[in-house]
DNA sequence: TAGCTCGTTGGACAA
DNA sequence: TTTGTCCAACGAGCT
């Protein structure tokens, strides 16, 4: 019996439910990878994400090889290149692990239905500590304040073993034919990519080995240590995660068992295991509001009175060149390497929305380009949280003060001075007092206009 | 059921 | 220089 398993964001071996019950299932299995270029508004792969991904495939393409098999890969829409390959190769299973977009959801629905007039479909889910729809309040609606989902999370229990790595996965007898991975043109033309990559490590050993190389080095003092942008204090998992080359449970695993051996690091990584927690709270809001994809969660927040004509500002903001340190040093740390450290994330995108106010999509879509770990989710969430339109919202006269938070965080300017070198950088382009006042004139405008 | 406290990440201002 | 208070308002979850 042949087993079709279609990875997605799932590119490891460890831990995939999807490739450990093929194996169990079938006598030959074909791993395989569909890349479809369709441009459609929520799941276009950014440039950077692209760059990421290019190298996940070669990794996971290379880890086959060495249990006797190979990466399949093939262009185009989903559907049909299933079918064909169904029919071409005989098989009567396919494998895929969930994922939880709405869009892919909603086409993973329609594939399933399709597939199944010609074979058997199995799914999983592989990508979350829980199912989205298994954590609901007592009157069965789902949470919208972290604490207490967090809370129900851990009450019913997120620990459990990770599932073991197929030590052979059986090729087919007859091999497939794969597309090149060049052909996938995931690679940009200009290669801008070489000293981004030389900031990373790609792939399922890779993403291990920074696990188990944060728990000692950073585990104890995450708490703290995390909040400076200076510091390698934060696990730098977040791409990793985000193509599947380590899944949540195997970082909460690690973590449990790191902490038998190590007590004195629960308080840190109890808060690391909480960033975890953000990450599958970003996907199960999205799942319950699908609308927040491009929406405010707050619907007082569709018709707020942004600022016009700011393509400019917008410009130097996205070139690092606003004049305010911090947010000069975190735009460009993102243009070099496509991550930024998350305290900065809040600052950069905090002067966004509420100094410029420019639309947090402006924000959310910029990142989506650059950043290599771009996720729908959290990345939604995270600018809608910013700017206080989203779930478990900041409140509207939160707004960051980019000098007090370099002096909180970065108070010797290293992270600074690295990402900035010309300093004193040019001259700012907005006034900090005079923008407050104005983003909170306009929040108290559409307060009290009704809520969700 | 009513009443209460609390909520990832802050800043300005007064004392 | 540091510390306390206020900046809204609503849903979660407890008593």
């Amino acid at each position: 019996m042949t087993a079709i398993v279609w990875f997605r964001q799932d590119l490891r071996l460890s831990d995939n439910a999807a490739l450990y019950h093929a194996c169990r299932a079938a006598g030959q299995v074909i791993p395989l990878f569909i890349h479809d270029p369709t441009p459609t508004t929520v799941s276009q792969l950014g440039a950077a994400s692209s760059v990421w991904l290019h190298h996940s495939l070669q990794a996971l393409d290379t880890d086959l090889q060495a249990v006797g098999n190979r990466l399949v890969l093939r262009q185009g829409e989903a559907l049909p290149i299933l079918q064909a390959l169904i029919a071409a190769t005989g098989a009567t299973r396919v494998y895929w692990n969930r994922v939880y977009d709405p869009a892919s959801l909603s086409r993973d629905t329609q594939i399933k239905a399709a597939l199944r007039q010609v074979c058997e479909v199995h799914s999983f889910n592989a990508s979350l500590l829980k199912e989205p729809w298994e954590v609901l309040k007592s009157d069965g609606t789902p949470y919208k304040v972290f604490t207490p989902y967090w809370k129900a999370m851990l009450k019913s229990g997120i620990q459990r073993l990770p599932l073991p790595s197929p030590p052979h996965i059986p090729a087919p007898t007859v091999p497939v034919a794969s597309e090149s991975l060049e052909s996938f043109g995931l690679l940009p033309r200009i290669r801008w990519d070489t000293p981004m990559m030389a900031h990373w490590q790609v792939g399922e050993t890779a993403a291990l080995q920074r696990l188990l190389d944060f728990l000692p080095d950073s585990g104890a003092d995450y708490k703290d240590a995390r909040n400076f942008p200076a510091q390698p204090a934060t696990s730098r998992l977040s791409p990793h995660l985000h193509f599947g080359e380590i899944s949540p449970q195997q970082a909460v695993y690690h973590t449990e068992h790191f902490l038998t051996q190590h007590p004195g690091a629960e308080s840190g990584l109890r808060h690391f295991m909480q960033e975890i927690g953000w990450r599958e709270f970003s996907y199960y809001l999205l799942c319950h509001f699908p609308q927040t994809i491009d929406q405010a969660l707050d619907v007082r927040f569709r018709q707020f009175p942004w600022a016009e004509n700011t393509a400019e500002l917008l410009e130097r903001w996205k070139r690092g060149q606003t004049g305010f340190p911090i947010v000069d040093a975190g735009m460009r740390e993102l243009w070099h390497t496509g991550w930024m450290h998350n305290r900065v994330r809040m600052i950069v995108a905090s002067f966004l929305t509420k100094n410029l106010l420019i639309p947090w999509q402006a924000g959310e879509n910029w990142f989506r380009d650059t950043l290599v770990d771009t996720d729908l989710a959290s990345n939604v969430f995270g600018w809608q949280w910013t700017a206080g339109c989203g779930a478990d919202a900041a409140p509207y006269f939160r707004i960051f003060n980019p000098i007090l938070q370099s002096q909180k965080f970065d108070a010797a300017g290293d992270y600074i001075r690295r990402w900035v070198p010309e300093l004193p950088c040019s001259s700012p382009i907005v006034d900090l007092k005079a923008s407050r006042e104005r983003a909170l004139e306009r929040f108290k405008r559409i307060a009290g206009s009704g809520t969700v």
